[in-house]
DNA sequence: GAGTCTCTCGCCCTCTGCTGGGTGAAC
DNA sequence: AGTTCACCCAGCAGAGGGCGAGAGACTC
């Protein structure tokens, strides 16, 4: 993937404009190269060209009008192809290649190219061996939408590559005659013989390309367009990053090309100039030279202009005010954009795939990552990419556990400023603003919380949700709970032979069996039966195991034996009033047996059991007793809505 | 050669939305 | 006492706005 950027580990992201590319990242294009037999472009861009570059392997294409064909010569740097154009003549069987329209993104310098122009604009796009004078079928053609032809537009276009068998002289030749190594796209080579034509290759795939015309020489009435690959790679065989070495002689070479017409190229970059002052007036910015100091600040600046807005940094001179606001700028570039940006909402910059435009074009490329998927910022830490620098910026940050953003009240941290203002407005505000949802009362704190529970509880189902105690069904988890809520305190299990009613089941099982007498709790050591298990947990905790030692809660006036804590505590206070009168006349008497608050058939059958869970082998110890409550649960009471343990029975024989 | 304009890159910001852990109430 | 669930909250990423500043082109 082009431009993927890589950072050293060890390295704080602000490096990142220094990387270079990872030594496995290298391999595996190397292995990619060699599986699809593509030879791809790739590029090694200087430090800090890497950065935000979302289109290496543009090509930059000038093209005269006319009604013919147009050949091309291609130069190329790290970042842009050139394409010198030159008339072609088309005959009537080469336009029906125009409607190809397949793309061959291999390009050399040398090569030429052919854009043929029928009709109401250009269409189709033919690439040619250097020697341009070959026949057009031994070539390959991109195919462009009309609208490219608009000036001044960025389009994001969408190609069909072709994949081609491409005999090539030289050392590609033998690649070349097997067919299965042959296949694939071939780097274009100087006096190339063959080329096979369009027709042969087959459709690879797509890929988005970024199209932008401007107008050219207007002179020669031209049209410049810069095709930006998003997918091409950088070549390997090009020089690693490393800074520019300036030569005063050497470094730019005059060159004449296909139209006899002299330019003046550099040979550390791809400018070309028709004009020698402008050429050195270019060489100066290899120069690593910046004679103006800031008297201030002493930073150094290459022209006079840069240091001059650098101290208007310092002045705090901003001639070009803002005629609507009281923004004010360095220069009337900026002025202008600020307009555009607040005031007259200009945004030239229109994408072709949805309704997006910007002031900037950078913002275009920026927002064509998301039609694309485009991710040139990989993180070196994990599997992350980011669609620009900022993003993986930020990013970093879950590595590094950096949180920059503090509150000024809690001195809370966080890792982005939203997050934290977010907070401040939460925990810190006095008009912290609520959500309320529209199809109940909950109020919420967050709008994405908000959504949260419309998502959950206001969301229809297209399965309903069955009521338990109904046949009632909902498709909105909201109504549904509201109605379980009606059930809460119905008493829906009736008893078939009396007027027993209940809210679970479990206390009609239990209650049953008062009616049928069965029992089917049985101690194992003497054979008594019982209806509820707690009660025979009882009986052989009282009765079987040895090893049971009650407690007893006395009263300290009277000293009244109790099972329980409460019980004794409630009898003390009546017993110190004077209200409580002793029925513990004498210690070692027996307490008088109450009739516990139970169903009546229960009392029959169950005295024994209940005898059995106050009494300890049928006695009261003088000054003691105590069954103790196992804390199980005892259902079944029939006057008794709540569940009753174990130890609520003993309190109402205690009573 | 200097000044100006235009384009571009880079940085930082806000707004937005999703996600998952924590928590407390209800069950 | 355990479970469920709604809400709170921070973390994190996507998308886009805005501006500072550098560099090339153009003009005088």
């Amino acid at each position: 993937m082009a431009g993927t950027e890589v950072s050293d580990p060890l390295e704080q992201f602000t490096k990142i404009k220094e990387l270079e590319m990872m030594p496995e990242k290298a391999s595996e294009e190397e292995e990619e190269k060699e599986k699809d037999g593509v030879c791809r472009v790739k590029e090694h861009p200087r430090p800090g060209e890497m950065e935000a570059e979302c289109t290496p392997g543009a090509l930059q294409t000038g093209i005269p009008g006319g009604g013919q064909g147009l050949a091309l010569a291609t130069t190329e740097d790290s970042e842009k192809h050139v394409l010198a154009l030159q008339a072609v003549h088309l005959s009537s069987d080469d336009v029906a290649l125009q409607e190809v329209g397949w793309l061959l993104p291999q390009h050399q310098a040398g090569m030429q190219a052919v854009v043929p122009q029928t009709g109401s604009g250009l269409q189709s796009l033919l690439w040619l061996g250097e020697g341009s004078q070959q026949s057009l079928h031994q070539c390959v053609a991109i195919h462009l939408h009309d609208e490219v032809y608009s000036l001044q537009e960025v389009e994001l276009m969408e190609f069909h590559v072709l994949e081609e068998h491409v005999a090539v002289a030289g050392e590609d030749s033998k690649s070349a005659a097997s067919p299965d190594e042959g296949v694939g796209l071939r780097k274009f080579e100087r006096g190339q013989e063959e080329i096979q034509p369009p027709a042969e290759g087959r459709v690879d795939e797509k890929q988005f390309f970024l199209v932008e015309a401007r107008p050219g020489d207007e002179r020669r009435n031209e049209i410049v367009l810069t095709i930006s690959n998003l997918n091409i790679e950088e070549p390997e065989d090009k020089p690693a990053s490393s800074q520019p070495h300036v030569g005063k002689d050497n470094s730019a070479k005059i060159q004449n090309k296909t139209q006899g017409k002299r330019s003046f190229h550099c040979d550390l970059c791809m400018f070309t100039s028709s004009r020698i002052s402008s050429l050195n007036r270019h060489m100066k910015t290899h120069s690593t030279e910046k004679p103006h100091i800031c008297h201030l600040c002493l930073k150094a600046f290459r022209t006079v202009t840069l240091l001059r807005n650098h101290l208007n940094t310092h002045t705090g001179t901003r001639p070009y005010k803002c005629g609507d606001c009281d923004m004010a700028f360095v220069t009337s570039g900026e002025l202008v954009r600020h307009r555009r940006y607040k005031h007259t909402h200009e945004k030239p910059f229109k994408c072709s795939m949805c309704k997006y435009a910007s002031v900037e074009a950078s913002k275009l490329k920026r927002h064509i990552r998301s039609h694309t998927g485009e991710r040139p910022f990989q993180c070196c830490l994990c599997s992350y990419a980011s669609k620009d620098t900022y993003k993986l910026k930020r990013h970093m940050r879950t590595h590094s556990g950096e949180k920059p953003y503090e509150c000024h009240v809690c001195h809370a941290r966080f890792t982005q400023s939203g997050t934290m203002k977010i907070h401040i407005l939460q925990k810190h505000s006095e008009n912290v603003p609520k959500y309320q949802c529209p199809h109940c009362a909950a109020v919420i704190a967050r709008k994405s919380d908000l959504r949260v529970h419309l998502r959950n509880l206001h969301t229809y189902r297209d399965t309903g949700l069955n009521c338990r105690y109904c046949s009632a069904v909902f498709h909105e988890r909201y109504d549904f709970i509201q109605h379980q809520k009606t059930h809460k305190n119905e008493k829906k299990f009736k008893c078939e032979y009396c007027s027993y009613a209940c809210k679970q089941e479990r206390h009609m099982t239990v209650h049953i069996r008062t009616h049928t007498g069965e029992k089917p709790f049985v101690c194992h050591s003497c054979n008594k039966c019982f209806r509820q298990k707690q009660l025979l947990n009882v009986h052989v905790k009282k009765h079987h195991n040895t090893n049971f030692i009650p407690t007893v809660y006395e009263c300290p006036k009277c000293g009244r034996a109790f099972s329980r804590w409460n019980n004794m505590q409630t009898h003390s206070k009546k017993c110190n009033s004077g209200q409580e009168k002793s029925t513990t006349s004498g210690k070692g008497k027996r307490m008088k047996k109450r009739k516990p608050a139970i169903p009546q058939e229960a009392d029959k059958r169950d005295e024994a059991a209940a005898e059995e869970a106050v009494l300890v082998n049928g006695e009261r110890y003088p000054g003691e007793v105590v069954p103790v409550g196992c804390g199980e649960t005892i259902v079944g009471s029939e006057d008794l809505e709540e569940d009753v343990t174990c130890e609520m029975i003993l309190n109402v024989l205690d009573k």
